[in-house]
DNA sequence: TATTGTTATACTCTATAACTATA
DNA sequence: TATAGTTATAGAGTATAACAATA
């Protein structure tokens, strides 16, 4: 395991954390739908992922309150974006599903904010960009520990 | 310079894109003082990078409308964290200057941040956190571009 | 006349508190 | 009695429009 007293690694670590933090902000400004708002988009994106979802586990995932939540649900439903449903078995919960064209947003946005990130790193030389390749499943990991 | 039309790089892009947006996330969530606003600390560390600067100035590097950049600043100055003083040579403009203080929490937040990286960097094994090591000079250069 | 910064005002997003329906 | 979701209301942060001072 890596041993974070040596001052290089500490370096690294700093580097890293600066690093991450511009060049995300950076892509977040790439926005294909001004229409909708972050949470909004990653709401989609976590749909995306988990596939349904009832209200109240999306407030949590997203670390908002469920009245929130509720807004922003009935939001992009009122967008097309979801659709809701009864959630089977309990009659208090719903269960929240993304329509097509929530894939189709989704997709479009991966689209835009890769391009301009493709565009950058076509300004990197080969050597560099084999050093971030081998590294991108690495920053995956971390990202999802 | 690489060449996008190879899958495997479009692949690494789209994985670099999503687990730096991911991590960043994360990141952000390490606060050491909830009392100040994103949007203020990142103004505090656009001042440590480059010294001093007019509201004008701060408000096009955060992407943000001068009135914003007036209030933003004004509770700052509040909070002791920056000095205004008058312009030398144009008495319309102001200059923002960060204080001591603001050094101090700029620190605190990064040691913050960078111990939580570190704890999570923990985790991973030697190999990968070399891949990683030697990718982030790459991503400071990205970050800057 | 153009530019810098400010004041006044409105909008967006999110939170807390109180309520309804179901378990 | 506890839980899921909603409604009502308030607060934070930012925007646009109109204004003052200076170039």
């Amino acid at each position: 395991m890596p041993d974070m007293s040596r001052s290089e690694d500490a370096a690294a670590v700093n580097a890293l954390r600066s690093a991450t933090m511009r060049l995300a902000r950076r892509i977040k400004h790439q926005r294909v739908d001004e229409s909708l708002s972050p949470t909004e988009m990653s709401v989609l994106g976590t749909l995306s992922r988990c596939g349904s979802a009832t209200p109240g586990e999306l407030a949590r995932k997203e670390h908002v309150q469920p009245p929130s939540m509720t807004r922003i649900v009935a939001m992009l439903e009122g967008k097309g974006l979801v659709r809701m449903e009864p959630h089977p078995g309990d009659r208090r919960q719903k269960v929240v599903t993304r329509t097509e064209l929530a894939d189709e947003v989704l997709e479009a946005s991966r689209r835009k904010r890769n391009a301009w990130l493709a565009e950058l790193i076509g300004q990197l030389d080969e050597e560099d960009w084999a050093r971030l390749r081998a590294a991108a499943p690495v920053l995956e990991k971390l990202a999802h520990l």
